[in-house]
DNA sequence: AAGATATAAGACTCTTTAATCTTAAATTAT
DNA sequence: ATAATTTAAGATTAAAGAGTCTTATATCTT
């Protein structure tokens, strides 16, 4: 997988948070509803949902009627910023042998070529939005 | 890690089998010596090249003087055929965000984009072979 | 035939990632 | 105030990937 199921998890329940909100009340939208609808451990979510908080991409509250809520709108938050926070820029940056030494100056046989590639890759997910994303989208099957 | 470290180990064991055929002799290369140049145990290492042998894409030899050596010339050895056998084809197959249901019929928002680019992954390690990478390299650095 | 050398195969251990469970803290509603 | 609801935090367990170790088998050399 190229993305950690931590992480695809986080952008999932993004998608669910943005397809979730209503513009006018805002109201929090509680991990268990996010929980179920994903199909996946309340607290497992939980746990992934607070980086994503942490990191100011998103805003919780507790108690009765708590939840979670993006803390700006959906059209600016792209999937770079999650990605980066729940798996880091790794996947952007590494060499695809794995050769620590791998550099411009002693790049390893597939150095350039993959370097293409992965800033297409990185690209890819600078430009779309949750809002890009959950725009047009009637069902969202988001289950695993 | 886009690809698993078994399977970057196995192309760079492979690089290194390349690299280090004298094509008069076709001396076995022993696994001792592979393991001690990358850096990385013998037994691990054993295991990752029995997978290309029982694949076909190198033979093995036992006993004094035995060892390993491609099957084939390094010209017509992909290294998709490597990706293939030691972490099959997933990463070019499945969803960007691991959805199951994710398919042509009904594709996750990310799908079109992904395809494309999981598309042009492919066609990277389907177009070198391992002489391709091996060519003009003076010295491989292929250590951990 | 015997000993040395080398891969094959499988059991075992360690590390990382994934997932669960328990307790604490905050907030609302009554 | 008290009870109910909800996230936060941390401990614990499970599963998968990575790596090691032991024993078996094949082959060469003497």
């Amino acid at each position: 997988m190229f993305l950690s199921k931590s992480c695809v998890y986080a952008i999932r329940a993004a998608l669910l948070v943005t397809s979730r909100t209503n513009k006018r009340t805002r109201d929090f939208i509680p991990l268990q509803e996010i929980a179920a609808e994903l199909n996946l451990s309340f607290h497992f979510l939980t746990k992934i949902l607070q980086q994503l908080t942490q990191a100011k991409i998103m805003e919780s509250f507790r108690g009765p009627r708590g939840g979670v809520l993006l803390a700006k709108p959906a059209s600016s938050v792209y999937l770079i910023d999650i990605i980066k926070v729940v798996d880091g820029m790794g996947a952007f940056e590494d060499c695809v042998l794995g050769l620590p030494d791998c550099s411009e100056k002693a790049p390893c046989p597939l150095h350039r070529e993959w370097k293409k590639r992965r800033q297409e890759l990185r690209k890819m997910f600078e430009r779309y939005t949750l809002a890009d994303l959950a725009r047009g989208k009637r069902v969202l099957n988001l289950k695993n």
